[in-house]
This record gives C-alpha cells, sequence and structure tokens, in this order.
DNA sequence: CTCATTTAGTTAATATATTAATTATTAATA
DNA sequence: TATTAATAATTAATATATTAACTAAATGAG
C-alpha cells in the first residue's frame, strides 16, 4: 500500500526520463546559443506566423511570468518581436523575424536525428502505449465531462 | 516524417503531464510551507538515517549546485541538519531533524491520497506499461553495455 | 452610460536549474 | 613522497519557475 517506491513513483520516473533525454536535445540547442525554452517558442513560432502571448504560453509550457522574460532575450538576440494587437489592445503578437525564421532549417533535422535515436529501440506499439498513457495523465481532470 | 507534431512529441507530452499532476502535490507541500524540492529531501531523508549531498542528489534528481542552497532553507527551517564525514572529509552527510522526521506522518498520507487519485482511472496493465514505458526511456544509454 | 468584473500581460519576490569555475580533500602514480 | 589526477561540495552568473499582486483594456449587468 502507500507509494512504493519514491524513485519508482509517477512523478520521479517523469523527472527521470526528461534529465535522460534533455540534455541531448540541450546540446544542440547550446550550439545554436539556444536555451530550452527559446527553443521551444522558435518551434512554435515556425508554425505561426504570429501568435499571443497567451496563446504562446499553452503551446511552449512556459507560464506568461516566465515568458515575458524570454521573449526579451529572443528580441535582444534578433530573433522574434513583438506587435500589439489593433482589435485587442491588450493582446500582443510574437512573431518570428527573418533570421529566427532561418534557423529552422538549421536546427530541425539536428533535433529530429536525436529524436530519432531516442524513439529507435522502441517498438511502434511501445512507443503508442507509453504516448498514450502519457495522454491521459495530462487530461486527468477533463475527461469526465465530455463533449 | 520528422517530428510529426511538437505538442505530441515525447519531451511535450512529458512535461504536461508534470504539469498535470505536480500542482495537485504542490498544493499539499504549501500547507506545510515545503516546496516541491524540500519535500523530495525529506522524502529521502525519511529512508534514510543519514544521506551524502551526492546520493541524495541522485535520488532526488535535484542538481547538486541547488541542493546547496535548499539545504541552508531546510536547515533555517529546522528540518534538516549537515555532518560533515569523519572519514572522508570532502563528504557532507544530511540528517533530518525531529521536527523533519514528524513531518512524515502528516504528509505522506495527503500525497499517498492524491497519488492513489492519479492511479485510479488506470487499469494494473495499463499502468505498468506506463511505467515501464518511462523506465526504458531513463535506461536509453545504460543497457547495450551492460553487466 | 457607469461601475464591477474579467482578461492579457506584466512586475515583483523568492526558489531552482544550468553550466562553468573553484576549493578542499583524497587517491593514484612516478 | 612530491605531484598530478579524481572527487565532493560549493560558489558564481545567468535563465526559469512559482505565486501573488498589479496595470491596462475590454465586457457585461444595471
Amino acid at each position: 500500500m502507500a507509494i512504493q517506491d519514491f524513485s519508482q513513483s509517477l512523478p520521479m520516473m517523469l523527472y527521470r526520463a526528461l534529465d535522460e533525454i534533455m540534455p541531448k536535445f540541450r546540446y544542440i540547442f547550446n550550439e545554436f546559443s539556444l536555451t530550452e525554452q527559446q527553443w521551444r517558442i522558435l518551434r512554435v513560432l515556425w508554425e505561426h506566423d504570429r501568435i499571443t502571448l497567451g496563446r504562446l504560453s499553452d503551446l511552449t509550457l512556459i507560464p506568461s511570468p516566465s515568458l515575458v522574460g524570454i521573449i526579451d532575450r529572443l528580441i535582444k538576440a534578433n530573433l522574434v518581436s513583438r506587435e500589439r494587437s489593433d482589435s485587442d489592445r491588450r493582446m500582443i503578437f510574437v512573431v518570428a523575424t527573418q533570421e529566427g525564421r532561418k534557423l529552422e532549417a538549421k536546427v530541425m533535422p539536428r533535433v529530429n536525428e536525436i529524436y530519432k535515436e531516442i524513439k529507435e529501440p522502441f517498438s511502434k506499439r511501445q512507443w503508442g502505449q507509453l504516448i498514450d498513457g502519457l495522454d491521459q495523465i495530462s487530461h486527468l481532470n477533463k475527461k469526465n465531462g465530455g463533449k
């Protein structure tokens, strides 16, 4: 009964998995002078012409108070810019600069390579079960309500 | 080909799972004026009479530079103490105080309750597959070498 | 239209993470 | 044994996370 072994608890297993894989990616980000969070933001911007801070926070999982400073530094690096919305002056759009967009072609191949390495030892079925399990965890409170 | 959808990538799934479950636990820690990291340290100390900083870092997954400050604050809160090793003066043992030990009986039941809630919607088989998948991720580099 | 309420971003204060460099001590080797 | 190479912990500098409070702008009820 109770949480058997702390090191085998779900939170620690999740943290340990991240500790195993993220350094591989960060090594690449570092070559482009990007932090992990900066990468996440660019990764999302490459799929959006412009996006509000709120939505960017949702998609990157970066809390908005953190986002402010990270965007500041990305602007200083000339990789993104801020644009206030005309329709709703509370909202701010974040946009990738030319330089920010150019990074995609350089970074993505490297990242995809590592991702493939990580995924390789898994069977398609195993991987699917893992992703499904994680998906279920991240929807714990949202399902009973349904439709 | 390539990483299909960023939001469905393994790292983001792992982060999202943590974002879903950890606030539930932190809510409890907060009632006892503990941070998540302070909790992790106490959680390990409750199973060890004394433990070196290095091993504590391994078991809590807290990087040692962070550990220094966190231990400082735990000492200030009178929950743990430092004891330098006699056999190897480089090492420092961390020990829980009386007050630190007393917390176990108060916090663990609450935490176990939440843990059970999280685990409940899963079948034993599903849960096992999830844990196994995570375990495999966190041992990516360690298996081929073997014994 | 006016005021209370909500929403999007930001600021502030404190705690951690990340990476590199440093200190003290111990182990290893010529 | 004098040196050099590892180790354990710490310090330093910068970037993020967490929580609460705050500002400006938009909404909604009366």
